[in-house]
DNA sequence: ACGGGTTGTAGTCAGTTGGACTGTTTCATT
DNA sequence: AATGAAACAGTCCAACTGACTACAACCCGT
């Protein structure tokens, strides 16, 4: 809370709101996608100081004009051309002193699940952007700029919460997928093999998890049976139909 | 991320940090306890402008030579000379543009659950301190400043989450504690009423979700056989042992 | 001190869920 | 056509859940 004044370092009770400590404001954006049944994260490589030439995950400042999520929105639009303002939500707030050498930083970090990231330019000032693994990221194999490798880790953490209680796993596939696509979200994500019969039984309930299209997709290269396409249901909230096993945990 | 120099709104390329959108940056602690059986939150009285006179969530300024979460520990020992450290979770941050009247704010909101808050004393600059029953702020029958009643309900919502995952129930009670105390922090959070044979058998189960001392609590006045005293156990993340009933929800 | 009310604790039982598994269908490839 | 691969369907069993009943321990009244 802003206003109260009590006497502290120095402020006075009647207070100058330009006396108060001032901080930047910047929304920081994880994106995540699936690739080749890899979790894959967003980064651009700097272009200046600090950390020139080092990966980082997208992000910029705060308008005081414009809410959080707005700013997190606009920041995807323009790093990506993607309009994912249901898919973006935020996760945490990282203020360390000193995570940005030259100021007080103060960022708030988004997480958003695409299935596609589309053609990945550069942006405007950013060297490079790519998708890279997360977990050469995690692992310290790709070294990030500020904290940036928390934020990640933090996301990923966050992802595999969010995918339980909702329906965030359909962000990963495209409007229609086939179960097979679906159930390799959860694998990817959780790090686990599911069986794919009883995946089946539990996202085809009698709720609509899912929607049969009707149509089919067309078989691998492998041949085999080509699987139905679905759509997705209604958006889960509060407990979805699969639930992350933590007993016996097969690890894939 | 600060660094991104991108051409926007007219800021240059090489850019002085002093010409980016200042923020003031808070942070705001909600504070959670159960008092006969209900659901509290501790709110201050605003002794100034603006909203002067209304309740409101304990907070204050992030300072740049701090962490976010020692800012949130700082200000909740501050306010109520509590040192719960552990108990701090950051849950969200507010930012939308005039929250605050007077100037642009963004602020970090903490999750802080007690099982006693102890004498309230108000604070230095508060005119009033007191617990107040959630429900009450949540239907507005108690007006809180700024965006206060949107953090309070995302907190609740928040601790709803975490009481099932992590093993925050433990919080709202006593270093040691009856079943029946740890059930109904359960049945006040979630607005359900469980079993407590059932509960019983959920929680004294082989994994030591919680560990009997061998001493007895005193009945109550209405006499009963004297209820075990258990201490908490392993915290358990990722799992607990007590399910959200959410499919057919008995309403206390 | 005795018995009833109250509360904690233990046990039972039916219904449901979840994991592992086996078998069948349906297609492409050869 | 035969083969193989994958989708799809069904079975089995262990574990868990929710509801209920029975017993034990204690206070309080008379």
């Amino acid at each position: 809370m802003v206003t109260r004044s009590r006497a502290r370092g120095g402020v006075p009770t009647g207070y100058d709101p330009t006396k108060f400590p001032a901080f930047a404001v910047t929304v920081d954006v994880v994106i995540l996608t699936l690739s080749e049944g890899e979790l894959q994260v967003l980064l651009v490589r700097r272009g200046e100081a600090p950390f020139a030439g080092m990966w980082a995950i997208p992000g910029g400042f705060k308008l005081p004009t414009e809410t959080l999520d707005d700013a997190a929105k606009r920041e995807l639009v323009e790093e990506t051309g993607v309009d994912a303002t249901a898919l973006l939500s935020q996760f945490g707030a990282y203020g360390d002193p000193g995570r940005d050498p030259r100021m007080n930083v103060v960022t708030i970090a988004y997480l958003a699940v695409l299935r596609d990231v589309g053609s990945i330019a550069a942006g405007t000032d950013a060297v490079d952007a790519s998708l890279v693994s997360v977990s050469k990221v995690l692992d310290g194999t790709i070294e990030l700029a500020f904290d940036h490798v928390r934020i990640v880790a933090d996301a990923l953490e966050r992802v595999r919460l969010d995918i339980e209680v909702s329906g965030v796993a359909t962000a990963f596939v495209g409007p229609t997928f086939t179960l097979a696509e679906l159930r390799s979200v959860y694998e990817a994500v959780w790090g686990v093999q599911l069986d794919g019969a009883n995946f089946r039984r539990s996202v085809v309930s009698d709720d609509a998890w899912v929607i049969p299209t009707g149509r089919r997709a067309a078989p691998g290269s492998a041949g085999g049976k080509p699987p139905e396409l679905f759509r997705a249901g209604r958006a889960w909230k509060a407990g979805g139909p699969i639930r992350r096993p933590h007993g016996t945990r097969k690890k894939s």
